[in-house]
DNA sequence: TACCTTGGTGCAATCGGTTGCGCAACTGGG
DNA sequence: CCCAGTTGCGCAACCGATTGCACCAAGGTA
């Protein structure tokens, strides 16, 4: 070992000062005079002198970390919420420790276990499985946010308070997209979900619900769904089946299921928009560089990760509990959705 | 508050022993007998006990945590480096504190400043811009690992021992690229790096050479890079460069560039493969779901990052340093790079 | 019976900061 | 010159776990 640790006693000792007093200095403490300060905080910097983590957190009972569980780590959607929650926790003085769920209940659970042992001061869970009330078990019930896309089953959630909920306006692309999709002549519009996300059913919902709005009401779950988990596995089984019979439209869960099922398409001949449109969910960069370039329903992924720290954040510090937010969408019209005539 | 946290204290008070036989009996320490050790152990389960990871740490002298600092957390190719790094620390007791460095050598030294404060036993740096031997003065110097697609420094590098060294093999996936694209006929072939990113020159400067070797000498870098960080801007100027005088092949920095030049051209009516040949590197999964799909140079991604994650551990456990690792590259031909007549 | 193992536990120190409280020095008014 | 009121700093306890070492009760041996 090169040399051992600097310690704060090192500083103390340096400046001529107590331990308390170097303490006191470093955080600008009223009571330390001007002086003694600068005394301190010089000899820190000469020093290198890097406080550790363990044992202020240790004694100040905070220890300035949040707890960000997300579905999966690797898939540019959570990637994208990651990073914003990040950089805004750091901001804050806020680390972060980093799992990922797998939509598998036992390592959502071993995550929040790893949070409390850390002491997490504020948990983040995003498009996770594990119910509200489960959660809110494994740590404090009022410094847990829920991030879903998901509104049903957070809506009917009335559990202890959380520290808040933050959804994205699904319900509302969904219409948005349906709107479009008639508007432009399509009658015969299907649902392509992903194994069985909560989100899934919603969309769904949605879309069967605004069609029947439009008096249309062919059914909408025709396909299996996509299974889960980013793997880009299944695809091709799926666009058979929908080559078989292709309909006007094809709405999917999100960007990379409506990629994938685009080129497995276009393997078996079938090419938006010129004989399918297609739709996606999320707005990731890919889906404005696809040729066609996708149409989808844009949700504010940076916005969601960094309004989810900043709002454990403000909890934490305050204590009060931020209301639930349902961030808009944006319906973002590009090539993969084209005009059918009147009836095809 | 619902009720106050249960310490080990509560655990050895339940069981019967003191603090210290119930901390044994919960790491089965052999001295402890077996009626002691499941008495303590039920009583740690009834009370949902979970340690205080500061106070461990604090007093045993480890944190077992690992700082990852990457270029940028929300992009595909360092989320799936995160994602398996994330993954194998956690499959080994550790836990990972992730930063993401943005090509600024100021946060990147604030996010080893970091670390230090949370005491990580190893950290590992992806795709960075801070060169070793300084990085190494913030922490300890046989306790970091480079990951890095860049040869050149890394291997020029002669300071102090690191945990390790770990390299994507570009320089033969550039040969790789240019072999096939000189044997399906194409001579003139430039390429377009990205930001300054060290591997940039290396992957040029292999182009170069490459070329050389079968006698093409025609200027390989003819355009201006990229702008960093994945925005996806600045690809449309670049791509009315190329199109004023379209080469026969481009070879772009990775996937990301590619699909986005490949996207920008064909805005301007130059399609891939009939007007021009488009090569990516790192082999995302967009890659290959794109029209037309990407030919690229596939890197180990998942792999990269496991191995970084196992090879600190297994430095912190044993004190030995693993050897440098080149991982070797994969050529993916795909549908972006088509055959050129003998002389266009 | 006295002594020595040996296995099983507990005592108390310790890790490196933070913080309640007390004390000394200095200030200024009476 | 005395005393109350600041101002600036240090003492020592404390946070919650781990761990070196001492100790005690059996069991074995002489």
């Amino acid at each position: 070992m090169p040399h051992r640790r600097v310690l704060l006693a090192d500083v103390a000792r340096m400046a001529g000062v107590s331990r308390s007093t170097a303490s006191r200095a470093l955080v600008d403490d009223p009571r330390i005079s001007e002086p003694t300060r600068t005394a301190v905080q010089h000899a820190a910097a000469d020093l290198r002198y890097v406080p550790d983590a363990a044992a202020r957190s240790l004694r100040a009972r905070h220890s300035r970390i949040l707890g960000l569980l997300l579905a999966n780590l690797s898939d540019p959607v959570h990637g994208q919420i990651a990073a914003a929650f990040k950089e805004t926790a750091w901001a804050s003085g806020y680390r972060v420790i980093i799992a990922a769920g797998m939509q598998d209940p036992a390592l959502e659970r071993t995550a929040l276990r790893i949070f409390t042992e850390h002491a997490a001061e504020g948990i983040a869970m995003v498009s996770c499985v594990l119910a509200p009330s489960e959660a809110q078990t494994r740590t404090r019930p009022d410094r847990l946010i829920m991030v879903q896309p998901d509104h049903r089953r957070v809506r009917r959630y009335r559990g202890p308070l959380l520290a808040g909920v933050i959804m994205t306006d699904d319900a509302s692309g969904v219409e948005m997209v349906v709107d479009h999709l008639v508007a432009t002549g399509h009658q015969d519009i299907a649902y392509v979900g992903s194994g069985d996300r909560a989100s899934s059913t919603v969309h769904r919902e949605a879309v069967a619900r605004a069609l029947r709005r439009h008096g249309i009401h062919r059914a909408v779950d025709r396909y299996p769904s996509a299974a889960d988990g980013w793997s880009g596995q299944g695809h091709d089984e799926i666009a058979a089946l929908i080559a078989a019979a292709p309909p006007d439209a094809l709405i999917c869960y999100d960007d990379m299921l409506a990629l994938g099922l685009m080129d497995a398409l276009r393997q078996r001949g079938i090419q938006a928009p010129q004989d399918i449109s297609i739709v996606g969910f999320d707005g990731i960069l890919f889906a404005g560089l696809s040729n066609p370039r996708l149409t989808t329903v844009s949700t504010p992924l940076s916005e969601l990760g960094q309004l989810a720290a900043a709002s454990l954040i403000s909890t934490i510090q305050s204590g009060t509990l931020p209301p639930a937010r349902v961030l808009p969408v944006e319906l973002v019209i590009r090539e993969s959705t084209g005009v059918r005539g009147p009836r095809a």
